[in-house]
DNA sequence: ACAAGTCCATGAGCACACTCATATATTTGG
DNA sequence: CCAAATATATGAGTGTGCTCATGGACTTGT
């Protein structure tokens, strides 16, 4: 009684505040604020790099307050990561949706993945090495195993079992393959890293390389074993 | 004419000085200063982490000015950075100086390194930790890439091309095994990570993880081929 | 042993990312 | 429709890593 009560007095009010949606003027200018941030930073961190962007500068080119900024993003990197969020997000929905690929062979489902990433990534390449440079920063190690962004890695690395699953018998796993999604990780990083670097028409090289290297390495998870 | 004479003037000082040892007391104090800084520095990154140890503190217990300290190290971070060239280099002299690994089988030539580089780090676990949040720090990908710690990387992997040159036949290489030091390196940090979340007593699971993940690489890179 | 030259410790100062108390704008309740 | 409650924009303030002009300590040449 008092339990159903209890639900009942809680669960509704939350379903009418969610249900009604007045979309107050608070909330409409909260939407557009965080937006006019985003722009604001990525188009300097696009011309100036990362590190040149002051939060003042993005603050007056989104035309609030340097404090405000605040409001929103935790830090400076958390708007540069809410970007990586978008990329990774953008690659993952347009594998899904894309219906050719449904039965493709795997090799060419982690190309068009990859593929979509840089792509997304291609206008703002200065931006992304800057970043890389930046994302050393202390002494010596890593740097992909940061709290923050460990949800985006989960949620990549997710998506890429999820395409392991679908095309290889599960029978099959090899006792290194439980690693293979995190594996790919660093080889998108990698592969990342090769895009940054190539100066070929149209990226060929990077294009080339991820070809050949995805044969290689889905036909040694395929038939496994030493 | 001119030219000889200004190379003789060039020359012969710079010889002098460097077959005379005087050993003034502005080297020794410059000696003494680096020392200090480093140990305070390592000191207070063990008690309070990186991230909370100001260069302020760092000086003040080497008992010199903020200032000073970075007429040694051009940023705080390059104080971590020399930590970590310490630890490679005494690793890589540790296995160069072993007889009995001279003629043992590479995958325990191997065990030996990565073994001595975490006996070293042992005592300053937290702050290695740490400098692992850090090293994140902006957006997502990598860090491993730094132009300041691109050196040190290119000894460690120098040092086990060596060692697979020395314990594979020549003629035996696969198309990939070119980037086997490279891979290394990455396997390396990998394992780094490992022994950080290993909470078991003496770190048996890491010893365990690099003993077997060392043998099935070898072997791999033996019989090569898909 | 002295003067000229060189090195380098110094600490006030700078720009930065980020905090916080306050003021202001918006929503809520009656 | 107004007053109380709430959300949030504000920008001066804080502590940080790092710079730089200066003077004083050391070295060199004679």
């Amino acid at each position: 009684m008092t339990i159903r009560k209890k639900l009942l007095s809680k669960t509704k009010p939350r379903v009418a505040a969610k249900a009604k949606r007045p979309i107050g003027k608070r909330a409409q200018n909260k939407a557009a604020i965080r937006k006019r941030i985003v722009a604001s930073a990525l188009s300097l961190f696009q011309t100036k790099g990362f590190d040149a962007t002051t939060t003042k500068a993005i603050a007056r080119k989104a035309g609030i307050a340097e404090g405000t900024v605040f409001n929103y993003f935790r830090t400076k990197e958390d708007i540069a990561l809410h970007f990586f969020e978008q990329e990774v997000d953008q690659a993952i929905a347009s594998v899904r949706e894309n219906p050719r690929l449904r039965k493709a062979p795997l090799e060419e489902k982690l190309f068009a993945l990859v593929h979509a990433q840089l792509e997304f990534l291609a206008p703002y390449e200065k931006f992304i090495g800057a970043a890389f440079i930046h994302a050393l920063k202390p002494a010596s190690p890593l740097g992909i195993f940061s709290h923050r962004a460990q949800e985006l890695r989960h949620r990549y690395v997710g998506f890429v079992q999820e395409l392991l699953d679908e095309s290889l018998p599960k029978n099959q796993h090899t006792p290194l393959s439980f690693l293979a999604p995190e594996v790919f990780w660093i080889y998108y990083l990698g592969a990342l890293l090769f895009w940054l670097h190539d100066s070929s028409p149209g990226k060929q090289h990077t294009l080339a390389f991820l070809d050949r290297s995805l044969s290689i390495g889905v036909s040694f998870l395929k038939q496994g074993k030493r």
